[in-house]
RNA sequence: GCGAAAGUGGCGGAAUCGGUAGACGCGCCAGCCUUAGGAGCUGGUGGCCCGAGGGCCGUGGGGGUUCGAGUCCCCCCUUUCGCACCA
């Protein structure tokens, strides 16, 4: 009788007293560094999407390690950030109280699941010898530049007095609290990681990812090869106003100029007649969040005109400038040239406020009946024309009329160009980096203020800048950070020249965090250095890594950045961390997301208690295709767990009865043909397959209430071992094998000859519809095919007296007799 | 709006170099076993028709290519997930 309580707290005792999942890091001959994403460890305790996460990247270690690889798969605790900050302050805990308790918890869950963590290695990104090294990782983009302090505008969360990122703005408010997001600009510290924009794009071309989040990345990244165009002012002036297109070759067409509001050439452009509607635009952009203001959905066009003008340089004529907010200051050059026929915010505009519309690209068939391009006219309905094909041509456009628009857009560029007016240009969304966070709940940012030296990093030697335990760590409404009240914290003395200093108190985006905890993981044995160079040469770059989709594009791109930038400063020999990266899916239940508020929340601790962690594991492998998701009801589970008691029934009948051998072909085929399936669906994640083909498997093995013999079902025992590895160990040792089964088994190997048998049944039909299957030898020819195939019984009446036109033969597989 | 993926029995899902649709599991039905069972075992289970030998229909809808389409092409509908005034 399969009992999986006794049976798993035996082999989780095993594992820990012998270090089973413990590899030599300094040693082992063939590692295989086997990363999942670590989880936050929230105070409600593991979330069944975690274990879901979790348990599908076990199979894929375990599968290594039988495989002969020295599998090191590590977990951490992501516990720095906004959630434990919020959710501490909501439970009145100080978070150094609350996150040991919420990690233990963690542990004692992720303890009893089955997986094999190496817990002699883990991290926790809030003890200080965690977060000393984050700051060192500071310190060195620092060092290199890359580490800059800028005034910016940010998004401001009234409730949460911080500044949010964009990803955590959601429909204008704030994500964790509701609140409508405003904007702010404060001095902030920023990573440059679009010094690295090229490389993090070149390098998505070999790195092996999920597909889908190569797309999301390069999609952020979003480059777009265009022309930055400069439009002198009207009049005397000497500035100029930079723009940056995708379209050049429609230049001719700019009537008019948009700016964002926040521009910083708005001043002076705004004529004194105009100055007080200007400011009230302003004023007004300035309370709608970065979020909002990008919202598509028929929001009409506003904007002002601002009294300036410009100088077209291509027509010579001077356009008017206006301001508005669909242009977003953070993109490009934060001021656009309006080409309203063919570009349909533009078109917009200028319908609103009643600006020229002047088409300047028409389809080739147009410009084809017309004598002179120069003067062709294109009607526009309600739309600009925004096509951009290469059979387009330009018109209106002087000397350039008539080229295509694409050879026209480079014509024009040069030409501008030559006499300082335009230049091609790269332009891309992905912006610099903030890393600053006006909170207490981080790891401090190791920076000094001296009134004499300036800003002075803190001397490594100094490390960690100590988070101090704050009771008042609630931020304020005066968007002053909760450390730099304070004084005992930011009073510090200059390391430069030994006078009064103050230490910076934003603390660091948790983002920052988990860019490098992988790099840490081998080394964690070491306190003088962060990444030891032996071990990472070793164990990384990591193998595999999997995870989530929703960390396809802030983690994942900085974390790649991150690793390049230590690349460059020659602290690790790779640049790209994730050689392979496979995204898993999410786990919905009875058809809904699963959330507190509905109350359909699945609890691990219940169903292990209720049906063992192998059962789990089972189960949440078995419910879908694991890169896709799945659905979890509470009906289908009791199917595992009927596999898993069945297993256990088969083995110990075998176990009895003693037989040995190979005594029935087919069964053998069975076992040889499960294998090689097995083998290449663990190879592919496809667990949901490779459960169904060992249950089976157990089908064939016991059909009609045989007892299978031990070496029929000993490859099964193994195969069981990465999908439910407390029974496997137990059933491996039942089968007199030496424990664990993990060190001492290896994968069973196939024989390919033994995989298919001489005869083959293969479909006939006839005007391609099935109508009989016949028995052959494998490899049988055409003409003995369709012999047998004549002689049926079913075919004749089928053909009737027609005669056959065509035959189609797929060997082994289908004979199609086309008559009439 | 743009991008990506997906629509298959009562349900979760198999099968996509075009070649016997529905593996495996849940549920359901029948039988066996049992004092009993929310246990176990055996068999059956896409729909409709039937003369019991079979026949017809069937992978969101419509068209197409092909000897042959769940799979490829075109149009449409729906769902999920990204990104969203990106110049």
């Amino acid at each position: 009788m399969y009992d999986p309580k006794s049976v798993e707290e035996k082999w989780q005792a095993h594992w820990a007293e012998n270090g089973t999942n413990e590899p030599d890091l300094d040693a082992a001959p063939s590692p295989f560094f086997n990363l999942m994403m670590f989880p936050y460890p929230s105070a409600e305790g593991l979330h069944v999407g975690n274990l879901y996460a979790f348990t599908g990247a076990d199979f894929h270690g375990r599968f290594q390690r039988l495989r002969g690889r020295d599998v090191f798969e590590p977990i951490g605790f992501d516990a720095f950030g906004i959630h434990s900050e919020n959710y501490a302050l909501k439970v009145d805990v100080h978070p150094m109280d609350l996150i040991p308790r919420s990690i233990a918890n963690f542990t004692r869950q992720l303890k009893r699941s089955g997986i094999m963590f190496d817990w002699s290695h883990t991290v926790d990104t809030t003890n200080p010898d965690y977060y000393r090294w984050t700051q060192w990782i500071f310190l060195q983009l620092y060092r290199a530049g890359l580490a800059v302090k800028k005034e910016a505008p940010v998004n401001w969360c009234p409730s949460c007095k911080t500044v949010l990122a964009n990803e955590q703005v959601e429909d204008g408010k704030c994500e964790r609290c509701g609140t409508e997001v405003g904007q702010r600009f404060l001095s902030q510290w920023f990573f440059r990681i679009t010094e690295y924009v090229e490389r993090l794009l070149k390098n998505l071309d070999w790195i092996d990812w999920s597909p889908s989040t190569l797309t999301a990345q390069r999609n952020w990244i979003g480059r777009s090869e265009g022309a930055l165009l400069r439009f002198r002012l009207a009049g005397e002036r000497e500035e100029s106003l930079d723009v940056f297109t995708t379209r050049p070759d429609t230049i001719f067409g700019a009537t008019f100029m948009v700016l964002a509001p926040e521009h910083p050439l708005v001043e002076e452009l705004t004529s004194e007649d105009r100055r007080d509607e200007v400011e009230t635009y302003r004023a007004a952009a300035a309370d709608v969040d970065l979020v909002e203001r990008r919202k598509t959905d028929d929001r009409k066009k506003t904007g002002v005109f601002t009294g300036g003008f410009a100088v077209n340089p291509a027509t010579g004529e001077d356009i008017p400038v206006w301001i508005a907010d669909y242009v977003l200051m953070e993109y490009g050059t934060g001021a656009i040239m309006a080409v309203p026929g063919h570009d349909q915010r533009d078109f917009e505009f200028a319908r609103q406020f009643g600006l020229e519309i002047l088409p300047v690209v028409a389809p080739a068939e147009v410009v084809d009946d017309a004598s002179d391009p120069s003067t062709v006219i294109l009607q526009l309905g309600d739309e600009a024309f925004v096509e951009h094909t290469e059979g387009e041509r330009l018109i209106n456009s002087g000397k350039f009329s008539g080229l295509p628009a694409t050879e026209g857009a480079a014509r024009i560029v040069e030409w501008l160009g030559e006499r300082g007016l335009g230049e091609p240009k790269v332009n891309y969304r992905l912006h610099d980096w903030c890393i600053s966070r006006q909170r207490y709940w981080g790891a401090p940012i190791p920076i000094l203020y001296c009134d004499t030296c300036g800003t002075v990093p803190v001397p490594e030697e100094d490390l960690p800048v100590v988070l101090p335990h704050l009771e008042q760590f609630k931020p304020g409404d005066d968007g002053i950070a909760p450390l730099a009240k304070d004084e005992s914290f930011y009073r510090a003395t200059c390391p430069s020249c030994g006078g009064e200093a103050r230490r910076e108190t934003d603390v660091s985006d948790t983002f920052l965090d988990s860019t490098w905890y992988f790099l840490r993981y081998p080394s964690t044995d070491f306190d003088d250095r962060a990444i030891d160079p032996s071990r990472t040469d070793r164990w990384l770059p990591v193998d595999m890594y999997i995870g989530g989709e929703e960390h396809a594009v802030l983690h994942l791109l900085y974390s790649r950045f991150i690793t390049m930038v230590l690349h460059d400063l020659g602290h690790v020999p790779f640049e790209e961390p994730y050689v392979r990266f496979r995204k898993h899916g999410l786990i919905i239940r009875d058809g809904a997301k699963m959330s507190k508020t509905k109350g359909n929340v699945v609890n691990p601790d219940e169903f292990i208690d209720r049906y063992g962690a192998d059962t789990i594991r089972t189960y949440l492998m078995f419910l879908g295709p694991y890169q896709e998701g799945g659905d979890f009801r509470d009906s289908g589970i009791v199917g595992p767990q009927r596999f898993l008691s069945r297993v256990s029934d088969a083995i110990a009948a075998a176990v009895e009865a003693g037989a040995t051998g190979f005594p029935d072909a087919v069964v053998e085929r069975a076992v040889h043909q499960t294998i090689s399936q097995v083998t290449e669906d663990f190879a592919s994640l496809s667990f949901n397959t490779a459960i169904a083909a060992l249950m089976e498997l157990l089908n064939t093995l016991r059909a009609g209430g045989r007892v299978p013999t031990l070496d029929e079902i000993r490859p099964l025992v193994i195969m069981l071992g990465p999908i439910a590895p407390h029974l496997a160990e137990e059933l491996w040792e039942t089968l007199g094998g030496e424990p664990s089964l993990f060190d001492h088994a290896s994968w069973p190997a196939f024989d390919p000859a033994k995989l298919t048998t001489d005869s083959v049944e293969i479909a006939v039909q006839v005007n391609g519809k099935l109508r009989a299957t016949i028995s052959l030898e494998r490899g049988a020819s055409e003409e003995a095919a369709r012999a047998a195939a004549l002689a049926d019984e079913g075919v004749q009446r089928h053909m009737g007296n027609a005669s056959i036109r065509k035959t189609i033969y797929v060997p082994d597989r289908l004979l199609n007799l086309v008559v009439g």
